[in-house]
DNA sequence: GACCAGGCACATC
DNA sequence: GATGTGCATGGT
């Protein structure tokens, strides 16, 4: 099969099992940048309860966290780990947005993609999968997001090689699939819902949606039930 | 107790 | 440039 097949089937199959995931879990634009940034290696569980903090403080805002101490901001949102570090990435951004954008996600969204992107990068604490994820989910670009799920299931699918770089891999979803918004969003989405569930880092096998279909290979890490081995 | 989670920056070789 | 390490909480 044609990798651009494949992709476009596990789009399709995943839509068809678990259906649309209304992603980014997140009310506004400002949080979805605050949970991204939050969400660096860690579960979405303690982030949660890190944005319920700041929400309850009602410092969710630009002005907000331009405004809160750094060790209160820490403290605030100690539940999402690496505090102290997050923290100051958080104020590294908000940093960002007022000097180069007055302070308005607004104008920092209506530059075109790339110049966003540049900009973004150039936050300290922001690296190409968080930029891309505000791009998307907060700002609406079509850009594909690469994540360590992404990467793990589309190398056990023999998609991707073992030493495919964040930006190989972006360029093989971006060429093969449309550049379509709202297709990016769900598709990043429907990945990571497969994941949580079916894909560690180490293998382990439990028996992956996606095995049979796909020469065999099992996103799970064990060995399919075909007698071709796991990646 | 081990493993894992929607990364990134920095030191060292 | 590639490889290793620190950052840290909370759930399974």
């Amino acid at each position: 099969m044609k990798k651009r097949d494949i992709l476009f089937k596990v789009y399709e199959k995943l839509y068809n099992m678990y259906g649309p995931q209304h992603w980014w879990p997140g009310d506004t634009p400002f949080e979805v940048i605050v949970g991204a940034i939050l969400t660096q290696n860690t579960n979405w569980g303690n982030v949660e309860k890190a944005i319920a903090n700041l929400k309850t403080e009602g410092l969710l805002s630009p002005e907000g966290l331009r405004e809160i101490h750094h060790n209160h901001l820490a403290m605030l949102i100690r539940p999402s780990g690496y505090f102290n570090i997050k923290a100051g990435r958080l104020k590294h951004f908000i940093d960002h947005l007022f000097k180069r954008c007055d302070g308005s996600l607004k104008k920092m969204f209506s530059k075109d993609l790339k110049e966003a992107r540049r900009e973004l990068l150039e936050v300290k604490g922001i690296g190409p999968e968080t930029a891309d994820s505000i791009l998307l989910y907060a700002g609406q670009y079509p850009i594909f997001v690469i994540d360590a799920y992404t990467v793990r299931i589309f190398q056990r699918l023999g998609v991707l090689t073992e030493e495919v770089t964040y930006h190989e891999a972006q360029e093989i979803f971006m060429d093969a699939l449309p550049h379509d918004v709202a297709m990016f969003n769900e598709y990043h989405a429907l990945i990571v819902r497969l994941g949580k569930e079916f894909c560690r880092p180490l293998p382990k096998c439990n028996a992956c949606p996606l095995r049979e279909e796909f020469c065999g290979y099992c996103i799970s890490g064990g060995v399919a039930k075909s007698s071709r081995s796991c990646r």
